[in-house]
DNA sequence: GTATGCAACTTGTACGGACAACTTTTATTA
DNA sequence: TAATAAAAGTTGTCCGTACAAGTTGCATAC
């Protein structure tokens, strides 16, 4: 813990806790360097060093001749929220959670986190707007959100949950995917992976790697990431013997499996995720299929499963920790200027080769 | 100008610049407080004043006990390139580039401009890469770049010039639009406009005030701003009498436009940039026409025309000085930490409602 | 030879004082 | 009443000192 005997700790986190239960004044001066030195009884530098550290946390300015003055941001809460869904297709929310909690701490925020792992769709609609209500009447000074997916009135759930939040006046930056369909783009900030572009480059190194029949495992949902993947995959195996061949199936289904391979004799399977992959290896293994002798295998998202299976899988790396640090930075942003012109930020998730593919680790 | 006989202020420079001119050896330990306090006959507050700034500059680190560090960032340059081309067809690299000098006069960056204004593209591409040998001869830390577009080999002199910074280790941020085709990726960071959206919202806006024959203005040329916005427009005007229909011409040939008007009779022309629109409302007046009473006119861009002229125009608002800082922090990031992955920023153009699409300002 | 402990050096915290630069308020003067 | 000048208060710079906390290397002891 950090050592509180210093004295320039003390009067500081004092002094915090005064500024964030709005006991100054907005429109009057903040304590002057002497007013601490007598309230506190310290010299001059520490009272000096204490008022540095408060501007460096950016609550406090200061003005030669005239006094110290406390910012906008003095009269914020030093609360974030952060809405995820812990059953998701995309496996990247948990470290993204780990993260935001690293940088809130860093830098004196609280986190509120909710992760909303209800079982069906319709108490995950209900549970996220008390969530929000609970934020808002908690008095947070933004949220991170990850969207509502795969409900089919999921749209208007998370318009509901954006409009809450903004009656409310609390910023908000977006997880990997907006809250309307594809080519419309709402007006909340965004931070998502360039899915599109990783299913192309995995396509590219199958390819690459000798494979020509290319397909592609996901089951009927229509998540974004999932979807995108595909599409991308799809553009890149234009003009080859399988040009979009999906396999729509849980990849533990040995029959279906079996029927599939025999059916369309691919040298090659992309899944929409690792630990989709991870199961289908275990099912071909069932079958005596060798990973790669006969058959190429690859997930997407290097997060859980990807170095755990025997042969490793070749995935794309999502870059989680660039994520949230991107999220956060954009959401103090907006904070400090609410009216910034909305942005989207894509990331994207280099290619990582694996043994699962062909090439010896 | 700062005020220089302050001490700690001119021990600062003199070490800044030595520490640039890589006076100190980078595995010994730097000057320690006693050392500087000696060498420049100062007290110690001041000598820790002078450290401190050094620190906020991320030039060096300090550890108690140990002594004093550079750091990698100690070892640049502190030189900073930019690329433009004084004649795009978006407006907006003027502005950009007095942001970016302004950001780098305010955190100690020399800025190294280029702007390449040749008239004939042969010279533009020539140019262009003698440009960046030279800013590499200098040194610089990393460049902000506009690619060269509507030339015939635009992309390979872009592959070019990127591989020769990628070569000499410069790390590069893409302004506007990427050095490959739509919907390929490269894997520079890049920051540009939604021009696409930009275009769907004028097409919206057109529509709520009352066009149903909405064209759009542009000539021959495909510059990715320019042939996104119409692909917007085109999109959000589906199921409309005249959809998808471009008047290709310059908007100051009052012949073509006359008959362009009789032959299609539209009631809304969206303009590639506020210019053209400015142009196209001189030679509607010609004609006897008056905007927005019998035709609404729109443009893109908002900086230099778009309030000029009567009626003032509609247009949508690029975020030139966001996009200056956008692209000005990730080179920072990217110069500190190399191997992020790259990323795309789209920041979106608002809408800018004025008279000449019907409203009273 | 190895280990221990001490000395020397570093940065971190904290005190005191002094004057300069600047702003705001108050008192004075025209 | 309005302009001016002085006074009081504030932050900015700079000096001195002292001790604490941590690191490093050398000398000593075993």
């Amino acid at each position: 813990m950090d050592n509180k005997s210093l004295k320039y700790k003390k009067v500081f986190s004092v002094l915090l806790d005064e500024i964030r239960s709005g006991r100054f004044d907005a429109s009057r001066s903040f304590l002057s360097e002497s007013q601490i030195m007598r309230r506190f009884g310290v010299g001059r530098q520490t009272a000096i060093r204490v008022i540095q550290e408060l501007q460096k946390s950016g609550l406090v300015v200061r003005r030669q001749g005239s006094g110290t003055f406390l910012t906008r941001a003095a009269h914020h809460t030093g609360r974030i929220g952060l809405i995820v869904h812990g059953s998701s297709y995309c496996e990247i929310f948990a470290p993204i959670s780990r993260t935001v909690s690293h940088l809130c701490q860093r830098q004196g925020y609280t986190l509120l986190l909710g992760d909303i792992a209800f079982p069906t769709p319709k108490e995950r609609a209900a549970r996220v707007l008390q969530l929000v209500q609970d934020y808002i009447d908690q008095g947070i000074d933004g949220v991170l959100i990850q969207p509502l997916e795969l409900l089919q009135d999921a749209e208007s759930v998370n318009r509901n949950m954006m409009a809450l939040f903004d009656k409310a006046n609390i910023p908000s930056v977006l997880l990997d995917s907006d809250i309307v369909p594809s080519p419309d783009r709402s007006s909340y900030d965004l931070v998502g992976i360039n899915h599109f572009d990783a299913g192309r480059i995995m396509a590219k190194h199958l390819r690459k790697a000798g494979a020509r029949r290319i397909c592609y495992l996901m089951q009927k949902n229509r998540a974004p990431c999932v979807s995108n993947r595909w599409l991308g995959l799809k553009t890149e195996c234009e003009g080859l013997p399988l040009p979009g061949i999906q396999l729509l199936s849980q990849p533990d289904e040995v029959k279906t499996i079996r029927n599939f391979l025999k059916k369309y004799n691919p040298d090659a399977i992309a899944c929409y995720n690792d630990r989709q992959a991870a199961i289908l290896m275990h099912t071909l293994s069932e079958l005596g299929i060798k990973v790669p002798d006969d058959l190429l295998i690859a997930g997407f998202d290097d997060v859980n499963y990807a170095t755990l299976v025997t042969p490793q899988l070749t995935t794309t790396h999502q870059p989680c920790k660039e994520i949230a640090e991107t999220a956060f930075s954009l959401l103090l942003q907006r904070i400090i200027k609410p009216d910034l012109p909305p942005r989207e930020v894509f990331l994207s998730a280099p290619l990582v080769i694996r043994a699962s593919t062909g090439r010896k680790p």
